[in-house]
DNA sequence: GTTTGCATCCCTCTTTCGAGGGGAGAAACA
DNA sequence: TGTTTCTCCCCTCGAAAGAGGGATGCAAAC
């Protein structure tokens, strides 16, 4: 019998080597056990419905379904499921899409077993579990006013290189007011210019490549 | 007695994880094995010397030095060390630069472990190694000039959005001649403005955020 | 039922971009 | 020696970009 229950885990991660590498590295813990693995959002929902693992360890980003609209899929059908977001990166959308999808935890992929057991830890237990430095920059972030859907779907075309008048067309709205959402994406971002806009909107993680 | 020699492998990746999936996956083959690890590219060069491994496998892209320069660092002194690069970006100019450095294959972080296997066990028996997709886009990548070293300097105040201008005051040099390495830029990137460069740029690894 | 935010369109004006020319000095290379 | 390549400078000109205004419909929030 088990004084310590055992926390049962489904590690979702597009990347191989790194699924073998939590697996390995959950698997040396007595009190952890990986019981199921997939690549992909939609085999995670499946796979949670099947396995009830205790714990989700799940990647942000990944090719078809990502981490975090699988995230809001399984709590919404499962509220009591518990969910520990892993990213490479630390572009602060990322960040604030997991957790407002109902993530309960969130660890980098540069974690190294110290920080990402006690993760598990925590948000097994029920705690929440954000790295520090996540979130202090996640209190400036609020600074930062939200981009409506319109502009970033005009910041999207922007990173693509098309000028203000393609942009119109693509959209099928006037070129004054495309000229006008870049206003609004340019003085949202506190940036100077398009160019500007575009990286500064990569690095939060808003679009990507 | 081994009939089969043991490939003893040295494993350089800054990101802890990635480093036990390596792990993980190569001792499961009974002729490979990992007899070192280490995230920073300088104790990489120090282990080389000390372990002797038959093969290096290092992530391109690490904080402090690289795995490029690294490798370049390693195989000038000892031109028989093997060198399998490890990258999360498919980006050419990291392709390029490893293998000019004198790395002996690379494979991709997304790669199962039946790619990276048969990968590792090539390049240790002093094969080449460079995946398909990536060998024929190396090809086409040719049909690119290269940039100069003034041009990159260029295009990395580029991405920080600065203007033509205020690029002229950094690098000391008049608007004019801005204009025109940016003029050589856009020719060479074919593309047809500065933000097209910039994604163009971070795509193909010439530059990073 | 009024306000607030979003999306849309319009106009003017100044600055910046980017294309297209020209040329000069230095180093590398054949 | 000539040739190429890189870096640098200069000029013009038309097309974009970005700042500054004003305006409308519409839906959601208060």
């Amino acid at each position: 019998m088990n004084r310590e229950p055992v926390v049962r885990i489904l590690v979702v991660d597009d990347h191989f080597i790194v699924r073998m590498g939590l697996i390995a590295l959950i698997n040396t813990e007595p009190d952890l056990k990986v019981i199921g693995e997939t690549d992909d959002g939609d085999q995670a929902i499946a796979l949670f419905e099947k396995l009830k693992p205790d714990l989700l360890l799940m990647d942000v980003r990944m090719p078809r379904r990502g981490g975090t609209d699988a995230t809001r899929h399984i709590r919404q059908a499962a509220p009591h499921a518990r969910v520990l977001m892993l990213s490479a990166f630390d572009g602060d959308e990322d960040i604030h899409a997991a957790l407002e999808a109902g993530a309960h935890g969130y660890v980098l992929k540069s974690a190294t077993g110290e920080e990402l057991i006690p993760a598990i830890r925590a948000v097994a237990a029920g705690k929440r579990w954000i790295p520090r430095e996540v979130a202090t920059r996640l209190k400036t972030r609020n600074a930062y006013e939200e981009l409506t859907a319109r502009e970033i779907e005009v910041l999207n075309q922007l990173a693509r290189g098309l000028a203000n008048k393609e942009i119109a067309d693509a959209l099928k709205i006037s070129e004054y007011t495309t000229k006008d959402h870049l206003k609004s994406i340019l003085a949202k971002l506190r940036v100077a210019d398009r160019t500007q806009a575009v990286t500064a909107a990569l690095q939060r993680g808003i679009i990507k490549l």
